[in-house]
DNA sequence: TGCAGAATAGAACGATCGTTCTTTTTTGAA
DNA sequence: TTCAAAAAAGAACGATCGTTCTATTCTGCA
């Protein structure tokens, strides 16, 4: 209930409890939730204990574990964070560049650039659905619906640019998905664990060449 | 040292210790890690415990434990488990088609059949790729150059059909592995992970696009 | 058939895990 | 400044982890 997931949220006074304005408790728990991030991103979200999170954040155990009630509810909270932060990287700042093909290219770019090695960390769309391919329950569902949600705006985009006659508006925009998905996954295979250093070039090139072949069919 | 990896191995007397030519040891060592292959393709590498594994095998903790000497080692030995049957299942059989486009498409359809759900277990080339990505030492190490051998593979296939002209030589074959790579990792996400039934076909609709591209430049 | 050596079991270790409970400290409006 | 509520600490729990050590059982050549 209450999920305040796709768009931002904008609503400061929360509905629950009292008119506390900026509890305390909020900072520390988002701060504790970005020493999180980062310690998912390295190890996973499995990884992921609270006695090491108590150590980096210089708490107890038992202060971190208060803000959540449970191992689960704060992998729950890091997803979320990382959804909020993806959007604001990759989402948001390609809206700029205008509708269509430049949108889509721009797309790409921010989530190669988020993708690749550059950024020391890991993705934990693509960790965690390893993590949780066989393992069902909360965590499992909020990875996936947020993983759908960026994936229906990536065919969002797709299909504006077919509307506009950029693509071929014949393509399977899924198809269209699921081949750029496959480029940005072989990058951080490549690039992540491989280390090899070609990689992000390779996969613009596959994008570039994605877009040749959607295209050639397109108002000769 | 005495690495036998990259081919089959087809010395049955070892050159260690004495002429007893088959321990029982041997055979529970075999038992065992079958069936860590088969808790490591689902809880992943990192995942493996010697205590579930004792309890699935009906043996003591120490019993299981006295036949590796640490748990690396027997996560070294589940990849080196992998690799056999990848070799086998994946690699061998397309050997039997004809050099060229046919053996490079038999190897991505086995490829594929081995990476989709049908087979219940997950790939450990791709979950322990995400495991050890921050991960270094021994088994990291194991895992890459068994990776790196099946790539060369794939890529030596590449090669062979371009030098037959079925594909264009002028193409970088490592681009176009790495553009089958992404068919594969992208199945394995949205087909194990999102569950979405469609993959597969946009797998083999991918590989075909790749085909017809890099063809059609070829002896027109 | 005996017997060395290999294979397995059993018990215990220190460490860490998530979680619960109780107590102390801190916070912020009245 | 007071005081109730919120936040954090501290200690302990049962469980499981990988590993070590010692004892027992089994195997297979002499």
């Amino acid at each position: 209930m209450a999920t305040a997931s796709t768009p931002i949220s904008v609503v400061p006074l929360r509905p629950e409890g009292a008119g506390r304005v900026l509890h305390k408790g909020r900072q520390t728990k988002a701060a504790i939730v970005e020493a999180a991030l980062g310690l998912a991103s390295q190890i996973g979200l499995e990884g992921l204990s609270i006695g090491a999170l108590a150590e980096v954040t210089g708490m107890s155990k038992s202060g971190v574990f208060a803000h959540f009630g449970s191992r689960e509810e704060l992998q729950i909270s890091v997803i979320r964070e990382y959804h909020d932060r993806f959007e604001h990287e990759v989402f948001y700042p390609a809206l700029q560049q205008e509708r269509g093909l430049p949108r889509l290219t721009a797309l790409f770019d921010n989530w190669m650039q988020r993708t690749s090695t550059e950024i020391d960390s890991g993705c934990i769309y693509i960790s965690g659905a390893v993590e949780f391919d066989d393992r069902p329950g909360p965590v499992r569902d909020a990875l996936a619906s947020t993983v759908n949600t960026w994936q229906a705006a990536l065919r969002r985009a797709i299909e504006i640019a077919q509307s506009l006659q950029q693509l071929d508006p014949q393509a399977d925009p899924q198809q269209v998905a699921f081949e750029i998905h496959g480029l940005i996954l072989a990058l951080h295979y490549e690039a992540r664990f491989l280390r090899n250093p070609g990689a992000p070039e390779r996969a613009r090139k596959g994008f570039a060449q994605i877009c040749a072949r959607y295209t050639s069919t397109v108002s000769r």
